[in-house]
DNA sequence: TATATATACTACATATATGTGGCAAATACT
DNA sequence: AGTATTTGCCACATATATGTAGTATATATA
């Protein structure tokens, strides 16, 4: 017999954590999907217009996004008729990392979970023994992964 | 021999991602903080400006905040003179979830990773494979631990 | 050179999170 | 009752992220 009560906080629960914490800032969602759409065919030639079409992201929000992208050393922007963006570096040289690194001030991240500025295993929060190990596995998939490595044939969404 | 060039970059990784994601919004840090340090010792009554001063917390904001934990049933809160704030749930019986989820407006966060609104196994972005284990861990520590499953004695700070 | 189609730039507009000031209300003590 | 101490509330101030408008600049083609 299942208690409801006890039934919808768990479902409340799920519904939260599918979310809460793991969801990047929009700009780090925007830069993240537009360079593995791009990379699904890295060759490709892609112009605002179709990113915007394809991706639903605001276009000026977009263009500018782009321009710090192509500042940053990811991709060439070509101006003019026929312009449009495509990979400078190779998808398989850049790191998750390295795009969310670029898009936002790393300063703002001064902190951890608990936000304290200056953190070891010497000056441990009440948190870290339980937090360590979720840390290490986030940090070995932003930092161990790159544009190419992911799962395009089973992705049905960019 | 140190390539010099790719141990800073290494270093900024590790800096970027000590912090970045993994952080908080500094209301559920102050929410985490304020009753993880009451948890230390439940039985206390604590008032407003112990706690300003002990966690060096903004005035006002910190007030507004026991307001709304009072508010959400974790804790009493005792006016007047004498008064302050104590646990009224058991600090076992309050998952770091719970905390979170009634200190941010939960709708705020309706994706996961890559932002999308209606994600699932059947309808996965690029990025889902590679996720889905860091997610789950995540997950198992904030809807797994309460109040008083932390480590307080290796704690060194709140 | 004129035109159509691109990106680049600057400034402003809006939304949200965070922080502050001032005063009201509650309670214990004298 | 009066005072000191404490929480509660409302409105505004500030910082940041996000979104929009208008214009300038670059390039291919005719
Ligand atoms: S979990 Fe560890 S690294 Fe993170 S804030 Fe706490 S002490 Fe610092
Ligand atoms: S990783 Fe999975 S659950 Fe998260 S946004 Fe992508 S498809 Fe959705």
């Amino acid at each position: 017999m299942i208690n409801i009560k006890y039934f919808f906080k768990f479902a409340a629960d799920i519904l939260l954590f599918h979310g809460i914490f793991m969801k990047l800032t929009n700009t780090s969602e925007y830069a993240l999907r537009i360079l593995t759409y791009m990379a699904k065919d890295p060759g490709q030639l892609y112009t605002a217009k179709s990113l915007i079409e394809k991706l639903k992201i605001s276009d000026k929000y977009l263009r500018r996004l782009m321009t710090t992208l192509s500042k940053e050393g990811f991709i060439y922007s070509i101006q003019g008729r026929d312009g449009g963006y495509s990979f400078k570096k190779q998808p398989n040289e850049i790191f998750l990392a390295d795009v969310v690194n670029a898009v936002e001030g790393m300063d703002t991240y001064a902190g951890c979970v608990l936000g304290f500025e200056e953190c070891s295993c010497e000056n441990p929060c009440v948190m870290h023994s339980t937090w360590v190990k979720v840390r290490e596995e986030f940090m070995s998939v932003f930092t161990g992964k790159t544009l190419s490595d992911l799962d395009f044939e089973l992705a049905k969404r960019y």
